[in-house]
DNA sequence: CGCACCATTGATATGGATCAATAACTGTGG
DNA sequence: CCACAGTTATTGATCCATATCAATGGTGCG
């Protein structure tokens, strides 16, 4: 998925646990969830959403929960993790305005398996999950996004896997790295951290002490880190640790100097 | 999900590479994906669907292969795994007969991110990717169903990087043999290892060394373990390694034995 | 200005991987 | 029925990568 992610939703909701202004809504330029839907389908989703602010750090769902909500960033930051007894955390997804979340986890059955928590001051649109339930049945287009959207989940979770499983901790780091950049800006030579190293560390199942070192062995490769900022040495300098999946949609895939790492 | 597994599907289904014969079909107890569909909807389904053995050992589905269908074992196993450029491999899943597979894959766009080999000689039916992608437009219980199944491989997806991220390979162990145990039969006290050890092994997250010696610290809690039978000491000995969400649908949840490890 | 929080760096410990050898089991053919 | 090869599981010895522990430096905020 290269090129930039589109705006979000609704550009003018904004007030406190009141309903969605559904004819404000650009529906061309928006969302996943909301792709080609009609404008009446839509319109029943929006007509019962809320909208909320959330300041930072506060937990949306707790472990647990009975899960009322499918979730769509307006604006902020949210990190979706499961925490074990001792206080230890996996986090699953970190997400920024435009992302779902809750997407799967209201047709699981059962009471929410995660948590999820906000990591920014952040606005949220709310889809009361009954009415997301009720329209998946009626509208097949509702369906289709939805399914993409969890399976895109799914296609994450796997690769997150695979590459604590099979792979150090530097190669994680760049693996992560070279989707950043891809999702960012394949042009450009410099790549910006959307998140704490602490929290990334843990997404990519390290400490940040871990972090810290698989920092410094990027540098000797040429990438260099400066706070947020990531530049790279060349263009191809993250190709080593490319997968033949983001391959794929790799604009360098195919040129002659993409050769490296698990590249095919 | 507690109780047995639904038998599978299709009850006169043999011949290879032939249509499969829809009318009987036993609409009442059957795959996840079949559920509450139309007598005409699940005609349209399997009228284009074919049936096709498999030996064990073979690849079903390659890395990077475009997916053409989505497929259900209507007898055998199948793992799904994926495999880094070093031969190193991350088991996702290990199904049995009345699974299904492939069916998140269809949706994702791109080629596949991972491969599927058959660990039995097995029987499946592949239903064209392309009449399932059409069908959910269509029928919105279709889309309910795979939205569904889809759901859980996430959620077992993630309680797997949970697991491999915050968990001892005991514990991962003790896990693994309490869902076996859900699964299989609560109120038996012996458990049946479906798989090779080795496999299990893999999809843990750990060598089979690790695997072996974590079996002898299990014995030490009064689960033994002779070739692929697992006997409990008492019931309540892998209450240690539930956790909150297990524990919900555990029928021992809220007896006074039931008080320990992650258990909520 | 000083207190928190986060990142970095160094020193040490340890759990699981790796390497290696043996044992149990499966199937095959004589 | 037994010998043999091939596979899988177990067990022991060693090694190494990452966690852990500890200290310092940097940055932002009140």
């Amino acid at each position: 998925m290269p090129g930039k992610k589109p705006p979000c939703i609704p550009s003018g909701t904004s007030s406190e646990n009141i309903n969605a202004p559904s004819q404000a809504v650009d529906t061309s330029n928006t969302t996943a969830l909301f792709k080609g839907l009609s404008e009446e389908n839509l319109q029943s989703l929006l007509s019962n959403s809320t909208v909320r602010s959330i300041e930072s750090g506060r937990e949306i769902v707790q472990h647990g929960d009975e899960v009322k909500h499918l979730y769509v960033i307006i604006e902020g930051s949210v990190k979706t993790l499961r925490a074990s007894a001792e206080g230890e955390e996996a986090t699953i997804r970190m997400l920024t305005a435009g992302d779902t979340f809750m997407d799967a986890v209201i047709f699981m059955g059962g009471t929410s398996p995660i948590r999820a928590t906000a990591i920014k001051q952040s606005k949220l649109l709310m889809i009361p999950a009954h009415i997301i339930r009720q329209q998946v049945l009626r509208d097949g287009q509702l369906g289709e996004n939805l399914l993409k959207i969890v399976s895109g989940h799914y296609k994450n979770a796997m690769q997150q896997i695979d590459s604590i499983v099979t792979k150090t901790p530097v190669e994680r780091l760049g693996y992560y790295f070279l989707k950043l950049h891809m999702e960012q800006d394949p042009n450009s030579m410099e790549v910006e951290l959307p998140f704490q190293k602490s929290m990334i560390a843990n997404h990519l199942g390290m400490k940040p002490e871990t972090f810290s070192r698989a920092l410094k062995k990027l540098k000797s490769i040429g990438i260099d880190v400066d706070h947020e900022r990531i530049s790279l040495g060349d263009a191809y300098s993250l190709c080593h640790y490319c997968d033949p999946d983001t391959a794929f949609s790799c604009p360098k895939h195919g040129t002659p100097d993409c050769k490296p790492g698990g590249c095919n």
